[in-house]
DNA sequence: CTGTATCCTTCAGGATACTG
DNA sequence: CAGTATCCTGAAGGATACAG
């Protein structure tokens, strides 16, 4: 059984146009780029290659350990490439490759839609929150 | 100062073609559609409506406890609807709203990009482990 | 059947100290 | 500077028992 066959399996079971998905399918897409850091770097490095200690300033509170965590599990999977410069002191850079741009598309598809219906999230949830505050205290 | 204010700003963040968003944004995206079962349940109930014991026993391995707090994650910012039949015995249906179908597009174009490019990733993975096998052992 | 309330385990991830 | 190794905590999430 090549694996060929599980990824046409697996588009196979997206053919249509609405989400006829196999969950396994999203858990294996939620594994690989739905983890906070990883977008987030995908999408400064966008802009161009950075520096480790300057990813570390940039990316809002990202930590030492997961930096590199994540920064190698994107090499691995072909998403970025990593730059050694042999100087001292020494010195190493991060690109997206053409591979990790193009999962930038559908990351700002997805980026785009809750940045405009964030508003529209936070008034269904005042909504919600409301009401049930309204049932617990005034079911008459 | 209105959260109108915030989305703005975070629109225009996005404005461009690429990725040049606020990281803020990207966590704010994760932190609502961005966990496993909210897309599994999404992409599940895309089919058309179901009942409660139906998304337990199709969702793989959610628990009981998950499917409740999913879903009423979902319910909260409008995304899935909560029908009540006051029968005997109780029977609950839950349904994805039009602005649930909404966010199954940007979803549907990651899970088909994890789809396509799964096989690369795979393929990649492997370079990438058996050259770090290499460095390890055969380094002469 | 459809949940809710607890308990308990696992593990992601931060802080920190050390190395090349 | 660019990491790696270790420790430690909080929070996510499963199992289970109970309730409406």
């Amino acid at each position: 059984m090549s694996h060929q066959t599980e990824a046409d399996r697996v588009l196979r079971s997206l053919g249509g146009a609405c989400l006829e998905h196999d969950p396994d399918v999203l858990r294996s897409v939620l594994d690989r780029v739905g983890d906070k850091w990883s977008l987030i770097l995908i999408g400064l490095l966008g802009k161009g290659p950075m520096r480790f200690t300057e990813l570390l300033r940039t990316a809002p509170g990202i930590s030492r350990r997961m930096l590199t965590l994540t920064l190698r599990g994107l090499e691995r999977d072909g998403l970025v490439k990593r730059l050694i410069y042999p100087e001292i002191p020494p010195r190493v850079e991060y690109e997206v490759t053409p591979f990790g741009r193009s999962l930038s598309e559908p990351v700002l598809a997805l980026t785009r839609w809750a940045a405009d219906n964030q508003e529209t999230i936070r008034t269904n949830r005042r909504a919600f929150d409301e009401a049930a505050g309204l049932d617990i205290d005034d079911l008459d």
